[in-house]
DNA sequence: CAAAATACCATACATTTGTATGGCAAATTA
DNA sequence: TAATTTGCCATACAAATGTATGGTATTTTG
């Protein structure tokens, strides 16, 4: 039996999970129809028995919205992993994903964010550690003391973000790093996104 | 406009909340209506009406379970505190309620549990401090480092809990106090439940 | 006491929802 | 190339669901 699942059924489980994690509650199919933009029911009644018979969902029959997530250790999805960032000193980001990542869906990611993975241990007080992975979203609005990534001359970095008055810091939660201070009118520096989420496969990892 | 809760009006939002929280999706009529013995909908239809009014959910319309919980602080449900037990050294438990307590109904406290207070420190290392309000479950097994709530000669405890060969040892998290040991055959000891939640209000606390 | 709120019942009805069935074009696989 | 899978459409239908309306007995309130 073939576990891969399509393009399309990928982004349906995705609405699931992000509905159901997120919302709190499972959608109806006329929701996720709706949501598409199919015309009908039975596409997605249709996608939803794909789904099911690969086992990554569970159908109540007749119960309204009674789909549940089967067994979450079944939700490991590949996803392109974008680059390298350096916790310690600067590394290269790469234009193309350079490895994919089974990533547990549980492990919440918003559908316009992407990973990272980390090299480097300057935030290891932060409990992020060489080798894991930083599920990073671009599009909110850094707050003092949250960790970001930022590419810094073609290169990328993840550090503790502090706006000050005529400057941005970015420090290491290890002594042993310096801060990186960047002044407003340095151009080269650009903010990729917010740290939401750290994921680190308990398997072999093999980190620098 | 009232915004107390009759004793049914509240039961019903108790299986509501249970319900969301719980099993993670709300209830439909028919499903209230089924848990409460009610032969008809439209009977749970007028409480859920009546709840609303009183601000305490809101109903999107013509939904399937559509049915939200309004702003959580609202949530403060008086619940009987039926003793204190002691973090330190054992003291009296009462039969009946010796006070009650706003309880946030977030703090998911399942329907088989109860409330006590704490008094003294010897928890203050797993944070639980005085004047605290437990959630203690009786119909769990205790688990080797849980929290338990026990009865030992007519007084009660909160300790953590260590199961040995021959004996059990209630252990304080403060190394001011020393572990009670119980032998096996010690027969007046008797284990209460099992420490699932704690509450503290950020109010004035009149904690000994 | 009268009025209002409460707590339940019953019936009726329009939608919503899940499901079944058949059809069709495109992509994939054998 | 033939067969299968995929992705979508349409229609149909029974059951589930939310809603409306009216009724009755009890309790609470003014």
């Amino acid at each position: 039996m073939k576990k891969e699942l399509t393009t399309i059924q990928r982004d349906i489980l995705d609405f699931l999970i992000d509905q159901i994690k997120g919302k709190g509650i499972p959608p109806t199919l006329a929701e996720v129809a709706d949501h598409f933009g199919y015309r009908n029911r039975a596409t997605v009644q249709q996608h939803f028995s794909a789904i099911e018979k690969k086992g990554f969902i569970k159908k109540n029959p007749k119960l309204s919205r009674g789909i549940e997530l089967t067994l979450e250790d079944k939700f490991f999805v590949p996803k392109p992993i974008l680059g390298e960032v350096a916790a310690g000193n600067p590394l290269t980001i790469y234009p193309d994903a350079i490895d994919t990542i089974e990533l547990p869906t549980i492990a919440r990611m918003p559908k316009d964010s992407f990973l990272l993975r980390v090299k480097g241990d300057s935030l290891k007080d932060a409990y992020i550690f060489s080798g894991d992975i930083v599920i990073v979203n671009p599009n909110l609005e850094p707050k003092n003391g949250q960790i970001v990534a930022a590419v810094l001359d073609d290169a990328a970095v993840v550090k503790r973000f502090y706006k000050k008055k005529n400057e941005i810091e970015l420090i290491s939660e290890n002594p042993d790093y310096k801060p990186i201070i960047i002044e407003k009118k340095y151009s080269s520096f650009k903010l990729v996104g917010i740290v939401v989420g750290v994921y680190r496969s308990m398997e072999k990892k093999k980190a620098g």
